[in-house]
DNA sequence: TCACATATGTAATAATATAACACTTAGAGG
DNA sequence: CCTCTAAGTGTTATATTATTACATATGTGA
């Protein structure tokens, strides 16, 4: 165990403001806005919605969560290994958000795209549904 | 052809916005912004964002036009009987966009969404790609 | 120690979208 | 023809989402 030290910490040391920022991600577990999340961190420092874009940019980049774009929110990523991919569903009525397993789309998804010519780099996936729940009542 | 002539032709007959709004998504055939469409429709008489985001939004639920969520843009639909439901490809390295066939993604998409208690309403997938020319280039 | 990439803090501003309100128009139905 | 109503219009103001620009700080690797 001597000579591995070249590759450092980087992949897990997030900085101050990123850990934080995916901190309330974690622990709330659905998709929140920006400036929710900047006036929820007001007490922790953060002051300036440009400093919440630049730690969710670079978690997003990092794969640890997700942008959902129909609904300018962000939110924790639930798989391993989903690198920019993004599969939900969101619920019509409650608005719930699920994250659809990597599991579940492998394959499929190259499926849906015919055109062998072209090279799928990533996926935004937004599926709106009637939750169970919603459907019933 | 006498009594039929209570549903009128109501299913027709956009309004003026509408109709100038739909010419120029028709007439481009590129996904275009709001205010961009606003600018260019700056000489037929629209004046506000208000004007054209009202006729942007009658023409999504007509399922004549799309909105492609993760450029914020709006985009004529190729398909006949999209409803709501949206399917693109967009090059990551040109910005192209195309949609993908309505024939090409039945069945499919309702495989991906693994939990039957679930009803999908409708959806929007948006997949990054490298096009043809992208891609040799 | 120096250099470099990355992150920070802050102010200003751009880009995207909606609220509120008064008024108009088109079509349904008597 | 008249009136009611739903839908659309025009306009001003404002809310929400995101980025530019710039000066400073920090960590890591040579």
């Amino acid at each position: 165990m001597s000579s591995t030290h070249t590759h450092s910490k980087k992949s897990q040391s997030l900085t101050k403001n990123q850990r934080i920022v995916l901190d309330l991600l974690q622990n709330s577990g659905e998709p929140l806005k920006a400036y929710f999340i900047l006036d929820s961190l007001k007490k922790e420092g953060l002051n300036s919605p440009l400093q919440v874009y630049r730690a969710l940019d670079k978690l997003v980049e990092l794969g640890k969560i997700h942008k959902i774009e129909s609904i300018n929110s962000f939110i924790i990523c639930n798989n391993s290994n989903c690198a920019k991919n993004t599969a939900f569903t969101i619920c019509e009525r409650c608005g719930k958000v699920k994250e659809i397993k990597n599991r579940d789309l492998t394959g499929g998804v190259s499926d849906l795209v015919k055109d062998n010519q072209l090279e799928i780099t990533r996926y935004n996936l937004e599926f709106y549904v009637l939750c169970k729940s919603c459907k019933i009542n």
